[in-house]
DNA sequence: CAAAGACAGTAGGAAAACTACAGGATGAGA
DNA sequence: TCTCATCCTGTAGTTTTCCTACTGTCTTTG
């Protein structure tokens, strides 16, 4: 018997399992040995020593065979589940469709951070390493960082503690209020005084709130078009809808580019103690491939952050 | 790797999985080793024969130690549900409160069928097997014959077939109306005709309907006291409340002691295709404490026929 | 630049698993 | 009733697997 975990475990000799419950679906050991290609008396010794590790008898002895007893069909049924789960686990792993899914690296975002910031940066990294191939998950809702389909990474919104995964700070999320050149042009100087005269556009993080309460001015009535991404009220902005209030970093490329500036001349950003933040189950080492596009993340961070406002 | 059932399954070395876990959990061969008593050599041949048996690495070699990469990852986590089941069955198996389980066999049954039928013909049998301790879980819903908190023989009442269950023929359930002998004294004759005119006591079964179909008599309405167990029916047709329906077997021992009559001084009786069947999970050896009890059962229930009305 | 710590790989001994065969019990069939 | 067939039990002896010990290589660290 094996101790297993930090000791609370137990496990028997798993191999002999096998020959266990073979016994107990054919009924007789000459059986279980024909399917296994073992003597019968291979099987035998493997379902004894279970017995004798168990100190529990497992199956009555018939003069024609076997049949499990009490215990050993309670055990025996969840044994089952458990090579069951083993099985397809192992199953799916050999039968994986895609063969050379070990230089392939999948990162799980947000539609908005994949399109603004990640994909824009990603021709130059696979330029520098292609044998590296990464695919971009781009899904709302977070997905598992191990079991069943879970992914390499996943570039999340958030502050840290993060339970259950190792994260590293990636990007600040200080947002701005920025809208089509054209909205200011003729119109008096914009101030967060009278700012909610031009139509705010929202998207699901409700950021308006917050920084109008930053602002001194709680409950102000937030009207205009709303956005489920923010990448949406960003278009929509460049668009010339309104004033939308994002992450800085999003926008920086269209800032620079002259389609959106910045509604109040650079005055006030909404910083908040969150950030953009890259998460794995594990540390990774520099040299494999998660440990590589996470030093290349981190320094296309640190180019960025300087140039802010 | 081994084939599996049918040759459906795969399994790869089971011993070797326990190796994997503790790698994954502890990151590095040396520390996984240290957990099992093994040296860092055997656990990294463990692991590095499961990843040849895959044909798929599972971990990514770091300088400081190992990080499993995705397949790893979705591997061992489905792999730790299934160790934690096999480990949790083990455990309650070493750890089994009552020791002498082994010689102790739980038949599940309705409560009826063990206080009317059952538990009088009992005591015959433990002074002739002393060293077969029955247990009696009454119970109205049917418990599992395999499985966490299973039973090692169930009396329960049905028509074949019986999926998932070796069955075996113990009684018929035929029925037949009865009442306390007062109830009939200075009354007329009695007939199908006119036996609504009494209060006709119902369980759940709702036998009477289909009794009164079978006369003749379709759509009679059923007015009297109402019980969920049929037990309770018989002691209130024994206080006289009514005519209950009623399998022969259970009031036998009233019909004979002169508690009950017939109500119809014999004429009737409801047939069912149905009856009382001893399902277990396998067919048993007439040596084991399960095959000696079904025998003995079975010769109860031939014993008892005869004397049928 | 050297020391420490980790994995990779290999040879040989230790342990286990498996086969083969003898023994005993039970049921089927002549 | 007797024999044969079938199945489990148990025990050597052999084969295979597993484990250890050790060397080599790489990387981090002081």
């Amino acid at each position: 018997m094996r101790r297993w975990g930090a000791g609370r475990g137990l496990l028997p000799t798993l191999n002999h399992l096998i020959a266990l419950e073979a016994t107990a679906r054919l009924g007789s050991f000459r059986a279980a040995a024909e399917e296994m290609s073992l003597t019968q008396g291979a099987v035998a010794q493997q379902v004894r020593a279970l017995e004798k590790e168990f100190d529990c008898p497992l199956f009555d002895r018939l003069p024609r065979g076997l049949s499990a007893n009490r215990q050993g069909r309670e055990y025996i049924t969840r044994l089952r589940l458990a090579l069951g789960i083993i099985d397809e686990a192992t199953r799916e792993l050999l039968h994986r469709d895609t063969p050379d899914e070990a230089g392939r690296l999948i990162v799980s975002t947000t539609s908005t951070f994949a399109s603004r910031w990640l994909i824009p940066r990603l021709p130059e990294f696979s330029r520098a390493n292609p044998d590296i191939a990464v695919m971009i998950d781009a899904c709302d809702t977070a997905r598992p960082l191990s079991g069943k389909g879970c992914v390499d990474m996943a570039i999340r919104w958030g502050a840290p503690p993060f339970a259950e995964s190792h994260a590293r700070f990636l990007l600040p999320a200080s947002s701005i209020p920025v809208c089509a050149p054209a909205l200011l042009s003729n119109s008096k100087a914009l101030s967060p005084d009278n700012l909610d005269e031009l139509p705010l556009i929202s998207d699901s993080h409700k950021n308006w709130q917050r920084w109008f309460e930053s602002c001194g001015r709680p409950g102000v009535k937030i009207s205009g078009p709303v956005f489920s991404q923010t990448s949406h009220a960003i278009e929509a902005a460049e668009q010339g809808m309104g004033v939308a209030l994002v992450p800085w970093l999003f926008v920086e490329a269209a800032l620079h580019a002259g389609t959106l500036v910045h509604a109040l001349n650079n005055q006030l950003q909404l910083d908040t103690d969150a950030g953009f933040y890259i998460m794995t189950a594990q540390p990774s080492g520099p040299e494999s491939a998660c440990g590589r596009v996470i030093d290349w993340l981190l320094a296309q961070g640190r180019a960025i952050e300087p140039a802010g406002p």
